[in-house]
DNA sequence: CCGAAACGAGAGCAGTGCTCTCGTTCGGTA
DNA sequence: TACCGAACGAGAGCACTGCTCTCGTTTCGG
């Protein structure tokens, strides 16, 4: 998947073949049953090997995980990009409006893949290196919209009763440079807070948190992405 | 725990007495290893009984985890409400901050529980109607806030850019009216977002999605919690 | 062409949730 | 008070898990 060497010799190809037909299967297991019910033993069962040759291509069943794990984010990823790149560059206001609701669909179409990355995290597991890439793209997304909005020069709609301190304006030019982009701290600031209220809302939302209170959270959620682009000033 | 009917028969006193000893050693056991790692086995060990006898109190152990989810909501709920009454009635916007902080610093030193109420739900197990009365405690003290700002005719601050729609207005009624309180949907709505925004930015940070983003939350966690209450209309 | 690496299968270990059975102990009632 | 059923604790056992180790077999490169 992420391997760059270009497989020569006929057993590599029969392995990188085989290592996506474990993964595949566990991705279908993990869609049907979640993370905690997908069995190594049930993979090695369906595709008719025996439980201990899944080892010769995975250490473990936490190295399958992991590979879920970015499959899930590049496939949030591609499928937010998508709806993204189909809006007019210039309607800054759709374009957020698409990657929120791409987060949402793609969510809620793929529970277990969603909770998977966005829920709790398995406590003795370390997240490694090679997620953090996928893990960004819808992120880098907002980024752009954020330098956009800023190039505009749009007016930023949210209060902020006490000036930003010194040192948070610190973090967050630093976390701006990181991504090589301008975008003034308030703005910047402003963004991660729609960040994590979109995410909080496709979360409370496939979680159950919004059970007996939005059983139809379509308008809500809506609104909210109104509200939120409003705040980054987004016309 | 939620039994009404008083212990009369020296036997029903001891069964009380030795549910409470599992569920205290089923606690540690959570808040050290998290919700996969508890072992039904591992507590009958450690309380010297056969794992068999366990199933004489709990029936099984989703049955615990849902006694475990019901204390978690209470000591969630018990320690905001402890912060938030603390503080002067008048000053909305301290009491405010009190709920929000209350929230991250008890999910701070319990991630564990806190994973276990709003981290990703386990597959097969559907949250039983004793979860939900103790899970809407902190929801009260937001949702009194917001009827307070009601009273006072805080003037909103979040921009709506479309006007709320009519099944939205009449979702956010109907709740207001289930809460027995008065919130103009529009607040309610401004409410729901800072709600959703603050276990959102408590998740991400617990949920290691802040790593390399926010190693150090503290002072943007105060700048959001400051900006959610400006939208709601606090001064 | 031959030896080493890769591979698949099977047995086995330690652990899990849960069930069933079998004695024991307790406690309300006759 | 004596008794009988309910509550109880322990142990064995079932089906399952992740993972390891061994032992033949297949494959492929020097």
């Amino acid at each position: 998947m992420s391997d760059t060497a270009a497989p020569r010799r006929a057993r590599d190809i029969a392995r990188a073949a085989l290592i996506a037909d474990i993964t595949e299967t566990a991705r279908r297991h993990l869609a049907e049953s979640g993370a905690p019910g997908l069995s190594l033993r049930a993979v090695a069962r369906e595709l008719g090997m025996a439980s201990s040759a899944i080892y010769r291509y995975f250490p473990s069943r936490d190295a399958l995980l992991t590979q879920l794990i970015i499959d899930a984010y590049d496939a949030l990823g591609a499928a937010v990009e998508e709806r993204e790149a189909a809006i007019d560059r210039d309607d800054l206001r759709g374009r957020f409006a698409a990657v929120a609701h791409g987060v949402r669909d793609w969510a809620r179409a793929n529970p277990h893949q969603y909770a998977l990355i966005y829920g709790s995290p398995v406590p003795g597991y370390a997240a490694p290196e090679d997620t953090i890439v996928p893990a960004t793209r819808v992120t880098i997304l907002l980024l752009r919209l954020l330098a956009e909005l800023d190039d505009d020069d749009a007016p930023l709609a949210e209060p902020h009763p006490e000036p930003l301190s010194a040192p948070l304006v610190a973090q967050l030019t630093a976390l701006v440079e990181q991504a090589d982009l301008e975008i003034e701290p308030a703005r910047m600031l402003t963004g991660i807070g729609a960040w994590t209220e979109l995410y909080g809302l496709v979360s409370f939302e496939l979680f159950g948190q919004f059970r007996n209170v939005f059983d139809e959270a379509d308008a809500m959620f809506a609104a909210r992405v109104d509200a939120m682009a409003a705040r980054m000033g987004v016309t």
